[in-house]
RNA sequence: GGAUCUUUAGCUCAGUUGGCUAGAGCGUACGAUUCACAUUCGUAAGGUCACAGGUUCGAGCCCUGUAAGAUCCACCA
């Protein structure tokens, strides 16, 4: 095959994805053994009960009904990385793809619609609903899996699971029904988070609390004899107010406690109540109290046994009340009942405050806390496991301060409703008695028949709970599900090596992932949890469609090639951490791609011109530090994927590839040719860039004559061999050469010039090489007789031999290296002048220090000298 | 109110048990060009590591405090 002249990913990555896809390497198999690690027969075993022979990650499943965005980008970046490693490494890896039904956001889209045709939700049954949403999904399935394609996911795609799928529904109903048996499932009627424009109630992290401005009224409840003045900022609940409170330690008002006051606008008579809630500072120190909608006040009411009394519907209107408000919104029903408090003389002030309120995630809507009965799971125990084990270390959070954070959450973790009022979504398969006459059965029963609306059971009649579970009471089952874990059987899948997704769903996925992972399979879900951060704007804003500065991660990569998207997002990027984006860095890493391509064309080319029959072995100081330095490259890159510093390891990739192998090591070989090393190096390369680089190095692998099979499914490498004494003078010829160039630019006029050497067999025995990296015009030796430039090297005597007059010129640059490296040698010198860092600094490091003073003061010297001669 | 994080070059970020003469990418300036690559090559400029104390022979790193910014949780009659 002959390399294309120029670098264009279009051409090459959607036929290298098929062609992986075709060959079955995505999919895990436990016939893998992994590399040993040295090339030494020395097993490369983790610590910590993980198996050796596995990988697993599992993808947190991207809404099968949209498009990625650019944090998928991220997320599958960050994923594959690790799925391509411990492949290349050995392992039998299996990264699980998986689509989410997404509840609530996608039943939003469709209901939109559903409006827009003039239509609403309440003519449908709920099967008929879920049932459309459905076929609507399916329609738009697909995008999504292209997209995680385009991105280089390496996935097992035959396991691909749909957040629907039947064996998701089967997993969560045992669960439930172990719940249900348990004793930890219970119903309630409590107050919900209710979003009354989506009719459905929230957990509490799903609501968002936002800071506004608002009104707080001072209105006066009247008693035989005087009247207690209670603040609010939502006078339209006063007729469900059950009681007045005031602190029990309030002396103002101990009198007053179990007497009665009059609710203004009605004749009902409600009791003080004397309750801590009220505080004491705040206003008056009275505060009404409306159990059935206040979550406060609710709580006020158990103490308190006081009835509730919902005095508004679920789509936000009054009810339960005196007639002339009966059907008014609450909007309404507040302006009017403040104008007839005006009129009744009730009204004791106003003023404006700034408190927080509660909206739906969603569409913004204010939520009204709302009396219902709903499923609530008694999280207690599970939470108490869940902590025991994250102490217990069982668990590595990255960033570590993560668990922490968790462990926290989790101490004040409040049960938790899993009902919901959507029709797309699992249904809740319990069923409550029709029957009355049935009195000796219980009135709820668990049943999978969950497409049933009606069953019996023992000659009574049930009817099927219409709600569907909270998307993440399924979700927090994924790792169980998406590694077939089965009670009894051995999964060397399970617990998964890592859990990565996104730091703002710690609470909401995290946590109950290992919650229920303890529950259902008693050990912990994953060993190590990696959380990403969100991809902000070039200015370190968040990316909003309002303001216009998305990026779409598709777009990047059909411009720049899907390395470059993926190397371009690691970039700069650390765990748990929101930060910055932008073009300039995928522009960078299309260059690096580019850099490759060139690089593996020109060697391509090389190779074919020179004799490579002989085995690989190093021949000169060139071959043998770029040795040293690949091998270098590969352990760093090895501790970096096991610390999960992803940035650090495309950065150093970089470096070696582009700094050292391009700009030093095949520059070299245009003097010396080694093929066979040309050809092993470059491998080592192409492998170790594949997890980060998946598509350029693979389409690289395929053009080169002599590679074979598919670089997805070659092996790590191993370490090269090489003389270190040799790759040190190299590096010693590399300082000469940059001196040189230095001086060279330096000198004003920018002409070459030649070098001259006295008795350096450095120089003279690779005078060719010098001469092909630094530039001068020629080298020779000056046979004890120097003239020119002499270069400011310590332990070196090399010349430039340029004229009297441009000798002169030069003068002033070589007084400023003099005052430079003056003060480097000053600040060596105070160091040494110092008797306790002589005595407590590790003795090497004060040899240091003293070598650094000799050479420095002899290349003083030497410069003066340079100077006076001048 | 409670908690967590951030502050290092013009920008975005590294800096792993304290050893630093503080690095990278991009940007900037100057120079190169028949060479695998202008998506290139070479050279350079650019930093009181937010501030103030402390520990230490030695602090970007550890401790205490301050300031600014971000996020989360709880509360807000």
């Amino acid at each position: 095959m002959k390399f294309a002249s120029s670098y264009e990913p279009g051409g090459f990555e959607p036929d290298i994805y098929a062609s992986w896809e075709a060959s079955g390497v995505f999919e895990p198999s436990m016939t893998t053994m992994p590399v040993d690690d040295d090339g030494n027969g020395v097993d490369d075993r983790t610590e910590g009960g993980d198996d050796p022979r596995t990988y697993s990650i599992v993808m947190p499943p991207p809404n099968a009904n949209g498009n990625l965005h650019i944090g998928h980008g991220l997320t599958i970046a960050l994923e594959d990385s690790l799925t391509r490693f411990y492949r290349l490494k050995g392992r039998s890896t299996w990264y699980v793809p998986g689509a989410d039904h997404a509840g609530f956001e996608t039943w939003v889209v469709y209901e939109r619609n559903l409006e827009k045709d003039g239509h609403t939700r309440f003519e449908y049954s709920r099967d008929e609903l879920y049932a459309r949403v459905w076929d609507f999904v399916a329609e738009q399935r697909g995008n999504m899996e292209l997209q995680l394609r385009a991105l280089g996911a390496s996935c097992s795609w035959k396991d691909l699971t749909f957040t629907l799928d039947e064996n998701v529904v089967d997993r969560v109903y045992k669960t439930f029904e172990k719940m249900w048996k348990d004793g930890m499932i219970y119903r309630g009627e409590k107050l919900v988070n209710f979003c009354p424009k989506h009719q459905t109630a929230f957990a509490d992290i799903e609501v968002e609390h936002q800071d506004e401005e608002g009104h707080l009224w001072d209105i006066a409840y009247q008693y035989d004899g005087g009247e207690i003045v209670v603040s609010t900022t939502r006078p339209e609940t006063l007729f469900g107010d059950t009681a007045v409170a005031v602190n029990p330690n309030d002396e103002r008002y101990t009198d007053l406690v179990g007497k009665t006051v009059r609710l203004p606008l009605t004749d009902r008579e409600i009791p003080v109540v004397a309750d801590e809630h009220a505080d004491m500072e705040f206003g008056t120190g009275a505060v009404k109290i409306t159990p059935a909608h206040d979550f406060d006040d609710f709580e006020v009411g158990e103490r308190h046994n006081l009835p509730r009394i919902q005095v508004i519907s679920e789509d936000g209107h009054m009810i339960n009340v005196p007639e002339k408000y009966e059907g008014l919104t609450k909007e309404e029903c507040r302006k009017v009942v403040l104008k007839d408090l005006e009129k009744a003389g009730l009204s004791r002030g106003e003023k404006k405050i700034s408190h927080s309120v509660a909206h739906c995630y969603k569409c913004g809507t204010v939520i009204e806390p709302t009396l219902k009965e709903q499923w609530f799971i008694d999280v207690k125990k599970l939470a108490a496991v869940a902590i025991e084990h994250l102490e217990n270390d069982e668990i590595k959070f990255h960033p570590e301060n993560k668990k922490k954070v968790l462990i926290n959450y989790l101490k004040n973790l409040k049960d938790w409703n899993i009902s919901r009022q959507i029709p797309w979504g699992i249904a809740i398969p319990m069923f409550r008695k029709v029957d009355d006459s049935a009195t000796d059965e219980p009135d709820w029963i668990f049943d999978a028949r969950t497409h049933l609306r009606t069953i019996e059971v023992g000659g009574v009649r049930y009817e099927r709970d219409e709600d569907t579970f909270d998307t993440w009471f399924s979700s927090s089952h994924w790792p169980i599900i998406c590694t077939n874990w089965l009670e009894g059987n051995e999964n060397p899948y399970y617990p998964l090596n890592v859990m990565e997704t996104g730091a703002d769903i710690l609470f909401a996925w995290v946590a109950r992932m290992i919650m229920m992972g303890l529950y259902v399979t008693g050990e912990v879900p994953f060993r190590e949890v990696y959380l990403h951060g969100l991809v902000l704007d070039e200015h370190g804003k968040k990316m909003s469609k309002s303001k216009g500065n998305v990026i779409n991660p598709v777009e990047l990569v059909s411009k720049y090639g899907s390395d470059a998207f993926r190397m371009g997002i690691l970039r700069g990027r650390s765990a748990g951490m929101n930060q910055a984006f932008s073009e300039q860095s995928v522009v960078a890493g299309r260059n690096l791609c580019n850099k490759l391509w060139n690089i593996s064309r020109y060697i391509q080319g090389l190779v074919d011109e020179v004799d490579d029959t002989g085995g690989c072995f190093t021949n000169n100081m060139g071959e043998d530090w770029i040795c040293r330095e690949i091998n270098n490259c590969r352990e760093q890159v090895e501790r970096c994927m096991k610390e999960y510093r992803f940035a650090e390891a495309v950065e150093i990739l970089h470096s070696t590839i582009w700094d050292k192998y391009a700009d030093w090591f095949i520059e070299s070989q245009k003097i010396y040719r080694n093929a066979p090393l040309l050809k092993k190096t470059l491998e080592n390369i192409l492998i170790m860039l594949h997890p980060f680089a998946p598509f350029v190095t693979e389409a690289i692998w395929q053009n080169l004559s002599w590679t074979e099979g598919l670089i997805v499914a070659q092996k790590w490498p191993s370490k090269l061999k090489f003389d270190p004494i040799s790759a040190v003078s190299f590096e010693k010829l590399m300082s000469i050469v940059v001196e040189v160039r230095g001086t060279l630019q330096a000198i004003p006029g920018g002409k070459k010039w030649p070098l001259l050497y006295d008795n350096d067999s450095l120089i003279e025995d690779n005078s060719l090489l010098v001469k092909q990296l630094s530039g001068v015009s020629g080298i020779s030796s000056c046979q004890g007789n120097p003239r020119g430039i002499r270069l400011a090297l310590a332990n070196q005597e090399l010349y430039l031999d340029v004229p009297e007059d441009v000798v002169a010129a030069y003068r002033d640059s070589l007084t400023e290296r003099i005052l430079s490296v003056g003060k480097e040698l000053d600040a060596l010198n105070a160091r040494m002048m110092n008797p306790n860092y002589v005595d407590k600094a590790p003795a090497e490091l004060v040899k240091e220090t003293r070598d650094g003073i000799t050479e420095k003061t002899a290349l003083i010297e030497r410069l003066k000298k340079e100077l006076e001669v001048i």
